[in-house]
RNA sequence: GGGCCCGUAGCAUAGCUGGUGGUGCACCCGGCUGAUAACCGGGAGGUCAUGCGUUCGAAUCGCAUCGGGCCCA
């Protein structure tokens, strides 16, 4: 043990313990060291490797690594593999950006080979920069081998899973509507579309019907550019439809609209006037047939019947008729197949109009809205424009268009069920994350669309015939390269691609050119991460995972797309428990984000209050599930409970190295329980409760993390850092550290000291893992473990749990609360004894538990006694009060002499009586018990302060000696403050010179207080006299105090010698 | 527009199997002084987001509205 002299530093602590743990590498160690136990199954959720951490992430790892710690000291052998998702369009964007490229075309030209390559170095360097980060946080997982997506072992693992797929018959190709980047060119899920508001044109359009002569369907669209691929109008079957004549200047022609909406639509267009001519039902107008008013332009539109269908998903707004373009719109497509619509889609895969759109040819379909409006002439009934939500490429924030392309699919909804049943079979943390939330969105889950026009991802192993229709599916490069006869090394694009396979039917086999959607690659990381299917040992052995923990947007994302994936390939959910964590948000509840300015990066508060606190406040800060609102006020409050326990750990440093103080160890030198069990019986009752309560919080703190109720366990630790250690057993063994001689009391102290700081840094040790550490290293015998990371946990033992004492505890706690109160409205300061403190009470509890605790209770309150009455205190006597409301209307005008008679009564007599017989004779009158109430009369210097279940009442009245000690008390407080104004050492002697003018306080205190003085102070020589006049008095240190009103002049000096 | 979660003093948070609202920080007042750039006590501060309902009684249960978050359309 050594002592420590400074402040705690977080700084200096933690990097001090972080290199200790890489020159020992402790990691590793405690990795053998549970390599035999169970095995804990967690994987890695893997972050994206574009950038670096924010608070997010940083809190997601921080709960992984409190959990994982927690687990490995609980003996189980944890797989801790951390894993990076580094595929993907965020990296192509990001690369594109710096090469200052705009459209694929570029990277053609750029060659895919190198623009893979840059995308590979980037998401590599970033790996590393986020392996340090975490690193940085105290995390310790296996940073030095992650599963990384990029990895041709990897890859298989994806490839295998489609192979998996295409052999269930789940895999499928062909034309729907998907959503499109234009700028990116490629389908994007529907989980990477970001949606916010967008202006766009809001316009109702006039359908002609055919064979009739100005008479129009009228429908409302704010996509103008969709119109060339209409094909028919929705309508609901069950809404009334209203055929108007209306007057617009003096045209008239005959409209078709939601009859509710009539007088809406007709606003807009600035109708004067109109005429209901007729009504019908929806179901009675499928069927009509209509022109396209682009006819003219767009020849394509020749081609096709338009005509009037039912639909489900018609609302009565706007119009009430809806226009369907099977081509570009996911409703639209389900419409078109229903009733066998054609499928019109004259846009190409960056969103520019093909030669089909007639005049709109070559544009680019949002820029083309104003040229559909022209061609629209006439038919253009009304225009304006809306803001409303309209979905983003997630990472270029180009508007999304929806087309229909050929893409390949996953059928998810023929799986659908077997998911549902697996959410189930999985424990959710919360338990509404997986059976509200996550079933939810299960329920709703459509074909996955899989493939992705782009370059930097997992390509998709299908290699299909240019002359039959067949194609094949590989599960891994060997059967690749057996079949192909090449030796493909790395499968990425664009090596890959000039892989061919001759087909049985003489042609040749070539891949399809697109990559997996970058959710495909994630999704394989429970047995990828195990490196499965190269190697199967583990996997069986270990999988699924025991654990996951990821935010509440991973609901859509690796919750989904891994349980999607495992179903297909083992029939089963991946995972056999979820913790779902919330979002770091500012402290106004807003999302973190850099165009608002409030983001908090982990590193400033590491910068100023280190890595534990940072911890610790948010485990602490709020449940795993809810969002952290982020509030530096609350960093503050949990690094001054740090600094508590950096003090409470240093308080009795000082004391024990003194002494030499080595605590009790079995033979082997290892510190355990011995010592406290065989003791116990016999400890002072701090001791005994000091301990009672550590393992009541052990047993405590591990419920709470077994449920994953991370911020009760923090919470838990905390609080019995501050309250139990700091705030109350520190201050009652106190004086038993300072005893100079060796002594039975003190050396329970130590040991007891010793046995709570031990368990209390092994409970703290998941969550603020370094000073834990340096803390345990300078406690733990040569012998223990070296680290306290290697050390067991504890859930508590019982044996050493005393409820009863607890619980006699908190009333003494609560007796201590009450004497401040009381000593405060009395004026007299704690430092002077009091000769009498009495606790009324008829409460068995508080009486058992002050008569029991006694000695705590005299000391606490520093009064000569502490005694418990029943009852009623005698010398409480009581004052009668009269009630005018009752005595009013019974006495009427002697009503005022009965006051006066009561008011001047002898109250105690008046109780008597009116206990005794609820009456009360006053000269010629008779009061009744409702007539007059008692209130307490205290005796003079007595001041009462309410305390749990009882009244406590200090007599402040000085005496003499009560007054001397006082005094001494005084006088004993300055010295010391002088004491360590010359930076004395505890154990240093000193020369004390004291002078009194006052001859009465003086006197009090020469001869034995004066002794008492000089020991507590550590003072060879004392002199206490009355002032010489005129010279200062002789020392080291010369101070003129003023003690309640009297004049000291006190001097101290260093003693030279003993 | 839909699903899930959240909304309690200036800030953060507990209470949410219904019975007169706790705790911490900050603030004000006082105390303590060999853990001391610490520590302790007291005080003030609340329409428990809003409204309606169920009930003898609602922060707690139900419905609606508003605000925030995540997700979906």
């Amino acid at each position: 043990m050594k002592e420590v002299t400074s402040n705690y530093t977080a700084r200096g602590v933690e990097s001090a313990v972080q290199e200790y743990w890489a020159a020992e590498d402790v990691y590793q160690k405690v990795k053998t060291l549970r390599a035999g136990g169970k095995p804990f199954f967690f994987v890695d959720g893997p972050p994206y490797t574009t950038g670096y951490i924010h608070l997010g992430t940083a809190w997601n790892k921080i709960l992984k690594d409190s959990i994982l710690r927690y687990e490995r000291m609980c003996g189980r052998n944890v797989t801790d593999r951390a894993g990076y998702d580094m595929h993907g369009l965020p990296i192509e964007v990001r690369v594109e950006h710096e090469l200052g490229f705009a459209s694929k075309k570029d990277i053609e030209e750029y060659g895919i080979a190198a623009f893979i390559e840059k995308c590979k170095t980037f998401a590599l360097t970033h790996k590393d920069i986020m392996s340090e980060q975490f690193k940085a946080l105290g995390v310790w997982m296996d940073f030095d081998d992650p599963y990384e997506t990029v990895k041709p072992e990897y890859i298989e693992a994806a490839w295998w899973t489609l192979a998996k797929a295409d052999e269930k018959g789940l895999l499928e190709q062909g034309y729907r509507v998907v959503n499109l980047c234009p700028r990116c060119e490629t389908a994007i899920a529907d989980s990477e579309v970001e949606y916010w508001d967008e202006e766009d044109p809001s316009i109702y359009v006039k359908f002609p019907l055919r064979g009739r002569d100005n008479e129009y369907l009228v429908i409302w669209t704010t996509t103008p550019w969709t119109l060339p691929a209409n094909v028919a109008v929705a309508v609901s079957e069950d809404f009334v439809y209203a055929r108007v004549n209306a007057v617009k200047g003096d045209r008239e022609e005959i409209l078709w609209i939601a009859e509710e909406l009539v007088e809406d639509v007709l606003r807009k267009g600035r109708y004067r006037d109109y005429t209901v001519l007729s009504t019908v039902t929806g179901a009675e107008m499928v069927g009509m047939v209509y022109d396209s008013p682009l006819a003219d332009v767009v020849p394509l539109q020749l081609a096709v019947e338009h005509r009037v269908v039912a639909a489900d998903h018609v609302t009565l707004e706007n119009t009430g008729m809806v226009h369907i373009a099977p081509g570009h719109g996911w409703e639209d497509s389900l419409v078109g197949q229903a009733e066998g619509l054609a499928v019109l889609c004259p846009v190409d895969g960056a969103g520019i109009f093909t030669d089909e759109a007639g005049i709109f040819a070559g544009s680019y379909v949002r820029e083309a809205n104003d040229a559909v409006l022209d061609a629209l002439g006439d038919h253009l009934l009304a225009s304006d424009r809306i803001v409303h939500r309209y979905g983003h490429c997630w990472r270029c924030k180009t508007p999304i268009i929806s087309i229909s392309t050929e893409q390949w699919f996953i059928a998810i909804p023929r799986i659908r069920e077997k998911m549902l049943a697996e959410i189930e079979a999985v424990t959710w943390y919360p338990e509404w994350a997986g059976s509200a939330r996550f079933h939810d969105f299960v329920s709703d889950a459509r074909d996955w669309c899989i493939s992705r026009q782009r370059y930097w991802g997992i390509p998709i192993p299908i290699w299909q015939c240019d002359r039959c229709e067949r194609h094949r599916t590989f599960a891994t490069i060997a059967d690749l390269n057996e079949a192909s006869g090449t030796e493909l090394v790395d499968p990425h694009r664009p090596y890959v691609d000039d892989v061919t396979v001759p087909c049985t039917c003489g042609g040749t086999m070539h891949r399809v050119r697109d990559i997996f959607d970058v959710w495909f690659d994630s999704a394989m990381a429970s047995w990828a991460t195990l490196k499965f299917p190269r190697e199967t040992a583990a996997f069986e052995k270990l999988w699924p995972a025991d654990f996951i923990t990821e935010g509440q947007d991973q609901t859509r994302g690796w919750f989904y797309s891994q349980l999607g994936a495992s179903t297909i390939a083992f029939d089963r959910a991946p995972y056999k428990n979820v913790l779902m964590h919330g979002f770091a948000l500012d402290a106004e509840g807003r999302k973190m984000s850099k165009s608002l300015g409030n983001v908090v990066s982990p590193e400033s508060v590491i910068d100023q209050y280190g890595v534990d606190v940072l911890r610790l406040y948010i485990l602490s800060a709020s449940a795993p599930w809810d969002d952290l609102k982020f509030n530096w006020d609350g960093v503050k409050t949990v690094n001054r409970a740090v600094n508590i326990l950096w003090n409470v750990y240093r308080f009795p440093l000082p004391y024990m190295i003194l002494d030499g103080f080595a605590p009790a160890t079995g033979d082997d030198q290892i510190w355990n329980d011995e010592y406290v069990t065989a003791h116990l019986a016999a400890m002072p009752d701090e001791d005994r409760w000091i301990i009672s309560r550590m393992h009541s919080l052990a047993a405590g703190v591990s419920g709470e993390i077994d449920g994953y109720q991370m911020h009760r366990a923090t919470r838990a630790l905390i609080t019995s850092i501050l309250e139990d250690i700091s705030r109350w057993y520190i201050q009652l063994v106190r004086p038993r550290m300072w005893l100079e001689e060796d002594s039975v009391e003190k050396r329970y102290a130590y040991e007891t000291m010793y046995s709570v700081m031990r368990m209390l840094v092994r409970l703290l040790a998941p969550f603020t893992p370094h000073i834990s550490e340096e803390i345990y290293r300078n406690l733990r015998t040569d012998a223990d473990p070296e680290s306290v990371h290697m050390l067991e946990w504890s859930r508590g033992n019982p044996a050493f749990i005393d409820t009863a004492l607890e619980a006699r505890m908190r009333v003494v706690q609560s007796f201590d609360e009450a004497v401040p109160n009381a000593r405060q409205a009395g004026k007299r300061k704690l430092r002077w004894p009091v000769a009498e403190t009495v606790v009324v009470t008829d409460d068995d509890a508080v009486s058992e538990a002050v008569t029991s605790l006694l000695h705590l209770c005299e000391n606490r309150a520093n009064s000569r006694s502490v005694r418990v009455v029943r009852g009623h205190w005698d010398r409480i006597g009581w004052k009668a009060e009269p009630v005018m409301r009752a005595i009013g209307p019974k006495f009427g005008k002697k009503g005022p002499l009965v006051k006066g008679l009561i008011e001047n009564a002898d109250g105690n007599l008046l109780k008597q009586q009116i206990d005794a017989s609820g009456e009360a004779v006053l000269g010629e009158f008779t009061v009744t018990a409702d007539q007059l109430t008692f209130t307490e009369l205290l005796p003079d210097r007595v001041f009462a302060a309410p305390m749990e279940g009882a009244m406590v009442y200090v007599d402040v009245t000085l005496t003499d000696d009560l007054e001397a000690e006082g005094y001494a008390r005084e006088v004993v407080r300055r010295i010391q403050e002088m004491r360590r104004q010359l930076d004395l050492k505890v154990e240093d002697f000193i020369i004390a010179d004291i002078a009194i003018a006052d001859d009465r306080i003086r006197g009090l205190l020469s001869g034995s207080w004066e002794e008492e003085i000089g020991e507590e102070v550590r003072a060879v020589t004392l002199s206490l006299r009355a002032p010489d006049g005129g010279e200062g008095v002789a020392g080291g240190l010369a101070h003129d105090w003023d003690v309640e009103g009297i004049p000291m002049a006190i001097a101290i000096s260093a003693a030279s010698h003993q």
